[in-house]
DNA sequence: CTTAGTGCAAAGCTTTTGCAATCCC
DNA sequence: GGGATTGCAAAAGCTTTGCACTAAG
């Protein structure tokens, strides 16, 4: 996670202004855990910066993705998720409730060059998903079978 | 890869009817490589199927992913890809041409249950995605450096 | 002061849905 | 014959775009 100053300077040194509303889509997504879409974000932003609109909170997805502050998750919904951390690591859906979380990272280094030799592909990233149930919703319906 | 009086079994042994456009839509995804999505195996199909819908194929696909006849790919495109393997297997997308290829089946079980016991979450299902440059693509970008 | 960025509304895509006509069983 | 399915057109989400206004540098 990078604090404001470093990523005024960072957008700079790219060539990209750094206003409010960047700081801001950041700020948000780099103080959850929840790998919101684009909207989450919107209406998380929308109380705290009244003229935010969800067009300029796409625009700054693009940016902080192509500048290297987030990644695009894609754990078969309609909609792109977010997740300020860029390192590749496995993310896990659950199936009932629809939350994502971070799976640590494991050592996934062997598949990749497996898969480089098995497809003569030359392979620059991976996306791991995993889909299950949450501890949560395994205690809820654990308790209705009662 | 079932023949046509398997799928018709099938599909009528889960309460569905084998109507020829449902032949029509697995018969195209079982024998291509390409991971199409709805709309690619629309246009494949309407030159023999004149009265084929596009509404239609999207509803067929959903069956034969319930019925365990094909499975969705989210390869990070705004559309779903589908495959009639169903068996769980990695997918390569080159970033340069969009092509999708399969990755033969690699040992995952490690990951999986590392995983499992990492989030504890109960896992029931995995999507694992390469992205890189295909040789064919790889060739090109050489040949232009000259 | 100059150019990039914002925010609104409209458009573009993919996918879903409502419904009359049709076809499978 | 009866109920599921088709196919059309319309609608519903998510995302992008055009453009006048605003603000960053």
């Amino acid at each position: 996670m990078m604090t404001g100053a470093e990523v005024t300077t960072l957008l700079r040194s790219k060539g990209f202004k750094a206003t409010p509303q960047r700081l801001a889509v950041y700020e948000a997504l780099s103080h959850t855990t929840a790998h919101p879409n684009a909207d989450m974000l919107y209406r998380e932003l929308v109380p705290h910066y009244p003229t935010m609109s969800l067009a300029t909170v796409y625009k700054t997805l693009d940016i902080l993705c192509e500048v290297g502050l987030a990644q695009e998750l894609n754990v078969g919904e309609e909609s792109f998720r977010y997740d300020a951390t860029v390192e590749s690591h496995p993310h896990v859906r659950c199936v009932s409730c629809g939350r994502v979380d971070d799976v640590p990272v494991l050592n996934d280094t062997a598949l990749l060059s497996q898969a480089e030799i098995a497809t003569g592909y030359d392979i620059t990233g991976r996306q791991i998903y995993f889909y299950g149930v949450c501890p949560a919703c395994a205690a809820k319906r654990k308790k209705q079978l009662h």
